[in-house]
DNA sequence: CTCAAATATATGTTACAACAGATACCGTGT
DNA sequence: ACACGGTATCTGTTGTAACATATATTTGAG
């Protein structure tokens, strides 16, 4: 394992040839980079006994303020998620969400943060954004906004 | 469902305050085109019966160009991979490599890629090669090179 | 030569994600 | 009242990822 830095991508993954396509390189540039970043979240997260998804849905509940359904839950995922209804039993068996079915509507299950999930999501605040204030620290403001319109303009095609 | 295109992440996501932080929205912004370009990538592996690191090793392997260790390959996965052991199992079930223990070192065992192997990757090349040409359409030569660039630099905090 | 550490792979277990399909319930039209 | 399509959630199943631990084999110290 050479210890020496890598300048660029094609030196870090030890590639001979240049990159066949700049659009490649970026594809392998974006997976690296976030491979590396959402995995300093996930540990963080794990130590707290939480998974990306289950910290997103716990997120997304603090937000809204009030109970939500399992599909509105879903809707707001960071990653599309189709199993909600096992991820909110798993919170659940946790003591993290409380369930309850809807009167006026048998076929809705409200959720609710309880009391330990709200205390969850607090403990793991600060080293949150800690963490997030740690990433990204290479980049200027001006790069910042420049990488977020790349990004955003990256999706659309 | 809004069907008005959305002109940025906060416009996207729905967010009613602008974000707290530039760092958390380029981190937000990477997790979505990231899911949504790799999304993309997963499912034309999906439809030759394969899985992102399946194929991940499987091109390794062609890289090689001979018989690989299971460590070996295992450094090399873009994701890294805690069990290729068993990734190597399900590929040598589904006939694409073969496992043989070397002789001189009892331990290790040599991993090649059968003719079937080389003939999924074959015909998955173009069909790669083009999925990759229509992504990041939107981004000049000059901007991809930006976007490399910025994205190297966020790896390195 | 022997034993301990290092190395390479394998196994046991748990938790998840993805997909298909099933169930329960509601609203509307007839 | 009844059938029917739509909606919200649930269940069954399979394939994996992650982690810890185990086995087999080699290497090196004494």
């Amino acid at each position: 394992m050479s210890k020496a830095k890598s300048k660029n991508l094609a030196d870090e993954v030890g590639k001979r040839q240049p990159f066949e396509s700049l659009r490649q390189e970026a594809y392998l540039n974006l997976v690296r980079t976030h491979t590396q970043l959402a995995g300093q979240l996930s540990r963080l997260f794990k130590q707290h006994g939480l998974t990306d998804p289950k910290y997103n849905a716990l997120r997304i509940l603090r937000g809204e303020g009030k109970p939500m359904q399992v599909y509105q839950i879903a809707e707001r995922m960071v990653t599309p998620q189709t199993d909600v209804t096992r991820l909110v039993d798993r919170l659940n068996e946790a003591g993290l969400v409380e369930r309850e079915r809807c009167d006026e509507d048998r076929r809705v299950v409200w959720v609710t943060l309880t009391k330990q999930g709200i205390g969850v999501l607090k403990k793991l605040d600060k080293p949150v954004a800690d963490l997030h204030e740690s990433q990204f620290t290479g980049l200027s403001k001006a790069e910042l906004k420049q990488l977020n319109d790349l990004l955003f303009r990256s999706r659309r095609s």
